[in-house]
DNA sequence: CGTATCCTTGAACCATGTCAAGCAATGTGG
DNA sequence: CCACATTGCTTGACATGGTTCAAGGATACG
């Protein structure tokens, strides 16, 4: 399930720019390094459930890993994905209360763990990581209500032509044009939140239109520019 | 429409136990009292809009006001609202970016303003108060991924119990029983995440099997555990 | 290479949205 | 403080988007 390997370099983390780490001093950087410890994980292994009491945050140095609830009869809801250089955790070891999603992986990644009192510490010692993480949470908290809007105020399609368009985003397309997420029809329904079936006749119904071309999980998006057209007002 | 008044004290605020300000020394507690501009609200006077620039944060000395976004065709989406000593506008003061909802008062109310940069400051000096702040954040965080779950996955009948039983903790109830907080079906709609005949119709049931007893804007609670059997599983 | 999982489609059903109309409550100006 | 206007509340009838159930075919994976 889990190998572990304390000797992981942070660099794909650290020195991407958008990474909660790129302001740290060389001297937190190497004190970082030799206080975190690295996992293996396989697909569909889990880091920690829902409800869990968590030690530390988790920095993705390889893969990708979704954040889900489980509501009524267990359904999932996806609230994010997470890739390289991207971080999960905080928000329980900030509010120094239990996990109140699970994260699992979608494909098989590499995961460092840095304990909470390292995270505490940097925030008293460095006010530009603070920064970064104040705005990390901030930006979150705003996607949030965002989401919250859109999933009162629109419908299926709509939502699903946000749910494209932000994974085109996040993930970007690789060199055939297909989006770099394979995902399920029941991962987008769970993104959406709506029922399988209906995530299956919207992406039919896309591409029917034109505006995508899915191959089973790898999705090209064809007219992004009609997606687009769905979700502005 | 608003008036200044500089003079206000804050015990108010930073009395309340669950107060960001609780934590502040006498000397920031003192120079707080002398950085900050006061000002008084009529009910429907709007303190900033989504898309505004704001300079500070907002806390609230007396009354409620409502934090909603607008959506299609004009529909409000109720974020949350905000009472004595509950502060707002500063994740957008963190993120340094604009405002990304709209602020409006629900009842005449005095809103005190604290500069950005005393924020910054605050933060910088003050490790509880930063607590405090991260404490917020990431507690408004985990209340929007829930509500993101519930709203994908309850039906209107389940968020509404869920809305009635948040605004019953949140202001409590006066010596008849009836919630703290006048409230129209429109809104409660725009909580919930319906049309506001779907709110109106929802109410109305509530009421015919005697789990609530609405008088106009005020709502009295009959059987809590009814509406707190909708919400568990 | 077989078994489990996923995808697809149709049909029936249901929860919720929409439209329309009348009444009640609330707010405002004279 | 009354009268009128505006806003909010309620209900019915109807439209419809979305869910659920069921069944067969396609893919993925051990």
């Amino acid at each position: 399930m889990m190998k572990k390997n304390n000797f992981l370099y942070c660099d794909n983390c650290a020195l991407r720019s958008q990474s909660i780490f790129k302001d740290l001093t060389e001297e937190e950087y190497s004190s970082l390094f030799y206080d975190k410890s690295c996992a293996s994980y396989k697909k569909n292994d889990i880091v920690y459930e829902e409800g869990n009491r968590i030690n530390g945050f988790y920095c993705i140095n390889k893969g990708i890993v979704k954040i889900y609830k489980t509501g009524k009869h267990g359904k999932e809801q996806i609230i994010r994905f997470a890739c390289v250089g991207d971080i999960f955790g905080f928000r329980s070891i900030l509010s120094r209360e239990k996990a109140c999603t699970t994260v699992k992986m979608v494909e098989d990644s590499t995961i460092c763990m840095v304990k909470a009192d390292k995270l505490h510490q940097l925030l008293k010692d460095n006010h530009n990581f603070l920064e970064s993480v104040l705005k990390v949470l901030s930006k979150e908290l705003d996607e949030a209500n965002n989401r919250i809007k859109n999933i009162a105020q629109r419908t299926v399609k709509e939502r699903m032509a946000e749910t494209l368009i932000s994974i085109h985003e996040k993930f970007g397309i690789d060199d055939e044009n297909y989006l770099n997420l394979k995902i399920k029809r029941e991962e987008l329904a769970e993104i959406v939140g709506t029922a399988t079936e209906s995530a299956i006749r919207t992406i039919s119904q896309f591409k029917k239109e034109g505006i995508i071309k899915p191959m089973g999980r790898k999705i090209k998006i064809i007219k992004i520019d009609k997606l687009r057209e769905l979700i502005e007002y």
